[in-house]
DNA sequence: GTCTATACAGCGATAGAC
DNA sequence: GTCTATCGCTGTATAGAC
């Protein structure tokens, strides 16, 4: 019983950030579902944001793990095809969860610092997917490719379609744009 | 005087909305930079979202009246190219004021019905560069196309460039996705 | 360690005086 | 057209019960 209310408020947290928004999302709120009162938020999480930085914890880990593969490989076309397709990857493990709240609170968390934390991450890896000299219409292509995974994923909930076509249609036009194999 | 103080509102509003962001900035900041207690704006505004509204307005009336012209054209590639164009002009037109301020707190604002409704016509817009029966593969990527040009004018705010060529790289990015030149 | 009770300043919004 | 006063709400904070 421990840390089962820590873990408990994570969730209920979580879900109501991503249903409702987070500025949108009260303590009152969050601590009631739990049954108990919003001061015994406060023995757990220093602050709200405290809250958001718990559960942002593990994909920064993530997003660490994968740059530091991304710098460990050659810059050639195919690590670019793999980074992108381990990127896709962690994507969509996470997107029911804590990838959606992100998606859905980006803007209110702009100044969060472990929000920010994961937005240089995201900006290291797209950069880590050129050279400094490359053409600068190359480096934001490369970019572009990596941001419409996330893109795909915000738009395609729009369409009536499935994971698997999401997956599919998302990784195609990433990779499209990633290496321009139409010449330039 | 008379129309004075509303216009005046809705300028240190957006300023402020666009700086700090939407919920971070309170009635009585907006109050005390214009000089008078936050009661008095409720006299011009009916709520802090209907200052918003009446910035939407006049962005609102220009989708319209892209959305208008598209529908009017024969769906060809020449037709998506030049709506592409189009509504990139736009974009960047209004970049400084209101886009900037509505890609900076689109999350916030994700529930309000002046927003929604310029979600709407954007999505609107995606839907009517494509048939109905085309698959779904390439409806998606000519949406991402449109998208681009939003997510380029993002993007290329974190890389140090020009504003020429943000506007060069947005826009060949944009219409690579559109068309799929490298065929299916 | 875990929580409740209580308080505080600031928020958007409203009522009514001038 | 702008004011004062007030409402119920928020995130935050602390004192103290068990």
């Amino acid at each position: 019983m421990r840390e089962d209310t820590r873990a408990k408020i994570q969730e209920i947290a979580l879900r109501l950030f991503t249903e409702q928004g987070y500025e949108a999302t009260s303590l009152r709120e969050i601590a009631e579902e739990l049954g108990v009162t919003k001061a015994a938020l406060y023995y757990h999480f220093k602050t709200k944001d405290d809250i958001v930085a718990s559960l942002a914890a593990d994909r920064i880990a993530e997003q660490d793990e994968i740059l530091a593969w991304l710098r460990s490989q050659p810059k050639t076309a195919e690590t670019r095809k793999e980074l992108l397709l381990r990127y896709a990857d962690q994507l969509e493990r996470s997107h029911h969860d804590l990838g959606r709240f992100l998606e859905r609170n980006q803007t209110s968390l702009r100044d969060h610092p472990t929000i920010k934390a994961m937005r240089t991450r995201m900006l290291e890896v797209a950069e880590e997917l050129s050279a400094p000299d490359d053409p600068v219409g190359l480096r934001l292509r490369r970019s572009m490719a990596l941001f419409a995974l996330h893109w795909g994923m915000w738009l395609t909930q729009q369409y009536d379609i499935t994971d698997e076509e999401r997956r599919e249609v998302s990784r195609s036009v990433a990779l499209e744009i990633l290496e321009d194999p139409c010449g330039d």
